[in-house]
DNA sequence: CTGAAAGCGCTTACAG
DNA sequence: CTGAAAGCGCTTACAG
């Protein structure tokens, strides 16, 4: 059987909340009994059962994280970072893949509420703002990682998906392409839409002229973006250039460029966003923009912390930047 | 405030004993009082907290999952295939990244511990013997999934390694290679050593022989199999073929040949492990033994509800058959 | 400086 | 069929 606070109060003569102040470092406990109890504890092996502590108000050091999947190498690397972020203070994550269907994100957050867990981590995209008022409105603490919802104050934390449009864009145009087309995820999702809006911008400002009628969207695969590329690359005035709004479409647009006979990067220049390890494992390695994961880890789970511990702090929103990896995928126009 | 049990007592005008036995089914409740009890609670929109439950016995619904790194695209997949097998019976799951280190093992059974997980999933290897027996000790339910120990009873689940290494060692033969060498893990992870084992044997029904020198033995890494490769290919007499343990290090060789100039598959064929994303993505596409990781998940899964559930079940081992896939990293060799 | 007692949200005999 | 009471492993005023 598992020690309990009573064993380790029989054992040193105490009672039990004694033996609690001890380790919580409460009351006035004798530096002596203190560590007499301490050193019992040691010898039990005894571990506070923290679903007990929890049941008196404090914490439970478990914490939810929401993302569409945790097997794809995006969201993998994030869930890796937040791990081990929660790891060194003591929390566990409990991972939701959520394959961005409310319809999970509610039962998974229904499960996390039983489980009082101590905040959430939202990774994920979420389309009925109701379940994140309702959250709100049972006080737990949630923050968004490299997702955003605008309508809402809630702690976020995300790469600057304009800014990092705004560098494909730069790359591409120095390279000298003029026809560009854009691969882009669903609009709703903000990123992808931020993403474009950068790319656009970027082009505007060197007076670049682009067409709406350069974006196809597609949905999160890569067999996705091999049937947006074909529609791109049959037309008769073919683009030089994609933009892909993730690695797994820019992948999809390098297998069905390849399929075609249009050699990649001397006829086709693509560039990804994400910078996963699919990028450097793919042949040529792909142009990619790249998130600070790790840092946006450090920094959504700094928000979370700040948020369990304050009252009422003031909702931040933290823009990390992204930078542009030049790998073999983009070259040169020909001229 | 969130509901509690006593809420909905005072609103269905009965005890809370009366509340308990209703949602658990358990003692005699009149059919009208449970259901009227049952509406309350919706309209309340109560969820019994799983802590307070767990702490008279009953299971907290919450499991641990061991593996070496979760941004990994092999353990990710397994990560999700647990995840939904856990979530369609109302567990949770708590990622643990061990990177292979007993020390982080400890660490992060000890935390599982303190959260009174009802069982931990290991999916990565563990040196130290006595970190199980410990566990065992305390009667918590384990379950292996595609690692084990063959000094302890305990669940298990694997794919049929040795027979994995079989196929491999067939397809290369069927293509008439006889000069193959191989690129390993570490020869303590047990997986490692079998599917060697079998690729062995493979050649040897085949009456090809293979001397051991052909063996390198990397880590867990891109550049590992780089650099395998770079010492496998420099050889005056290089293989025609490779047989990888892994598909990083499978494409840690495809790169490595590329950068010597040597064409895969024309002058050397390589054949992976695990079939992950990966596998599917790289330029040649990998020819790989799959593991089928949906059935392995589903039988560890169930393995550890039998667990759960009986009192001392018998411990098994299932071994599920892998496949090959064969893509284009494979061909027959130049006469 | 230390302990008795109440309480967190549940479940489980047991009595009626 | 239903409820009062004890108990799970803790924490927190409060009294001494």
């Amino acid at each position: 059987m598992k020690a309990t606070i009573y064993d380790v109060a029989k054992e040193a003569g105490v009672s039990i909340a004694t033996v609690s102040n001890a380790i919580n470092g409460k009351g006035n406990v004798s530096k002596k009994r203190r560590e007499q109890i301490l050193k019992i504890m040691e010898q039990m092996n005894y571990q506070p059962n923290v679903n007990a502590s929890a049941l008196m108000g404090k914490k439970t050091y478990t914490l939810g994280l929401l993302i569409p999947d945790i097997s794809n190498p995006f969201f993998s690397e994030i869930a890796r970072a937040i791990e081990d972020q929660a790891h060194q203070l003591g929390y566990s994550v409990i991972m939701c893949s959520t394959d961005n269907k409310d319809e999970r994100v509610e039962r998974y957050i229904a499960l996390l509420e039983q489980k009082n867990v101590d905040g959430i981590l939202i990774g994920t995209g979420i389309d009925n703002l109701d379940i994140l008022t309702n959250l709100q409105a049972k006080h737990i603490p949630i923050v968004m990682i490299s997702r955003e919802t605008t309508t809402l104050e809630v702690d976020t934390v995300v790469a600057d998906d304009f800014v990092g449009g705004i560098m494909a864009a730069q790359h591409l145009a120095e390279m000298g392409h003029r026809s560009i087309a854009i691969l882009s995820e669903q609009l709703k999702v903000s990123s992808a839409r931020e993403r474009i809006r950068g790319f656009k911008q970027g082009l505007q400002d060197l007076q670049i002229p682009f067409d709406d009628d350069n974006i196809v969207i597609c949905d999160y695969m890569i067999q996705e973006g091999r049937r947006g590329a074909g529609e791109l690359l049959g037309r008769e005035d073919r683009p030089t250039a994609l933009f892909c709004c993730n690695d797994v479409l820019a992948i999809g647009a390098m297998q069905e460029a390849r399929s075609l006979g249009i050699k990649v990067p001397e006829e086709l220049s693509i560039v990804g966003f994400d910078d996963t390890i699919l990028a450097a494992v793919v042949d040529p390695p792909l142009t990619t923009v790249a998130q600070p994961i790790m840092s946006m880890a450090k920094q959504a789970f700094q928000l979370m912390i700040t948020n369990l511990d304050e009252e009422e702090p003031v909702k931040k929103r933290i823009v990390l930047r992204p930078e542009i990896n030049i790998r073999q995928s983009t070259a040169r126009v020909k001229s």
